[in-house]
DNA sequence: AAGTGGTCTAGACCACCGT
DNA sequence: CGGTGGTCTAGACCACTTG
């Protein structure tokens, strides 16, 4: 990536023409893929990765804030810049969207109901692309706010990526679902694409969320996808909204 | 803001420094709240505004990246930079989360079924951040998808703003409603909040979209602020989810 | 050909963090 | 203090649009 000789850039008319700083972005993003460079680590500074690319500082900076945007590292003045990480407050809540309507701030705590693995339906291997029948670890928990229950999770992952899950361990475990899926198995959830439905409720959802059979509650579908929009979870989230709400910015 | 003596800069040890790039932005925004460049203008070049501002290119730019990342500008090379407007296939759907099950795009067409100034609810003067009893336009629509009904939207509008608005003038005119309030009034939507709930239909509202009383809708309720983080519209859009869904990406 | 945004460079200096 | 990211410059050249 020089001026010079030896370069994979492709330039001018070209039809799969890539400007330098997308090359050094995508480079970037198999080296995480790879786990090459772990969550929470840091990455090599600017001035190294511009030596070792042969491109300007401007380049290398450029390639990062697009991955900075896209919330695959964070940058920190002074200190450098690190992979993005689940296991961090910061971007602890960012895939939950719940909140209680008086706007407090509450603790929300996760009990884990079950945990088995199951062969997967025609309706779930099409979303994780996979087999139908493959293995898919399937587990069922509740979401408290304040101890009061609000979401019932029935979620599914794909089989071969979290082997060994068990009740146990998630019974154990403090703090998001996504940062243990992340330390024990190393998948980082990277994206994930919801779909919003009001359902009335059924005798199950409806009984360990304390409201009648019938009654709306808030169904929330949910694909999470990792590195390379690999579809690697897929849940269904059943919520009361009596005295919480979904709440969603439109820029 | 250059190197010499006529500068609003403020630099180092202040509280309330910021960067040249940020204040040139607060400048152009203010040039958009103020009307100086409507809806659909070209902007001055980069090259034009670097001289103005007595900055680099690559000042303006940054200034310009930012305002581009949150939909106040459209950049199209070659022709210029320029003003967001919700007349605009690109920006058309921009705020409109529901989609068909199928995937299928169709065609959505609003259906209004009354308008009237109304004197603004303790709610909606809470919400809106004017007085108890100040006037208020509102106005209920039905949005149908091929021709299906599938949400009825109730809609209050700040009165002082769209005086004058009337059900002719909407049952007149075929693009969204944000591209009317642009267009007749001045008002541009930049940002919006909803908050998302499961309801059970009342006899009016599951008349309208066929669903018996008692049933499950989506009640989306959406806040949505103009320049200044100024709220300017709340609605609450009951939505059958039968055929339907709200979709989200989260990032 | 002229004008616009898009990419890239080389170098300067500032702000922040740790030792 | 040295090392990191953050800002800014001046200039070059490329890509796209329009006349």
């Amino acid at each position: 990536m020089n001026r010079e000789a030896s370069r994979p850039v492709m330039r001018s008319p070209s039809p799969t023409f890539s400007p330098l700083y997308r090359q050094i972005k995508d480079f970037m993003i198999k080296s995480l893929e790879e786990g090459e460079w772990g969550p929470g680590d840091a990455i090599p500074s600017e001035a190294e990765l511009a030596g070792r690319f042969n491109v300007s500082q401007g380049t290398v900076r450029k390639a990062i804030d697009e991955m900075a945007a896209e919330n695959l590292l964070v940058r920190r003045q002074g200190k450098g810049t690190f992979v993005a990480t689940h296991n961090d407050p910061r971007s602890y809540y960012r895939f939950l969207r719940l909140t209680p309507d008086s706007g407090e701030k509450v603790q929300s705590l996760s009990e884990p109901l079950s945990c088995a693995v199951i062969a997967a339906t025609r309706e779930i291997a099409a979303v994780l692309r996979i087999g139908e029948g493959d293995p898919v670890v399937a587990l069922e928990r509740l979401l408290r706010f304040n101890g009061e229950p609000v979401v019932l999770d029935q979620i599914y992952l794909v089989g071969e990526l979290f082997q060994g899950l068990t009740l146990e361990r998630l019974r154990g475990y403090d703090r998001s679902l996504y940062s243990l899926f992340e330390g024990d198995y190393g998948v980082r959830m990277i994206r994930a694409e919801e779909r919003l439905r009001a359902v009335p409720a059924d005798p199950h959802s409806g009984g360990l969320l304390g409201v009648k059979a019938g009654e709306p509650l808030l169904l929330v579908e949910r694909t999470a996808f990792t590195y390379g929009n690999k579809p690697v979870e897929w849940r269904r989230g059943f919520c009361c909204t009596k005295r919480h709400h979904y709440l969603n910015e439109l820029g």
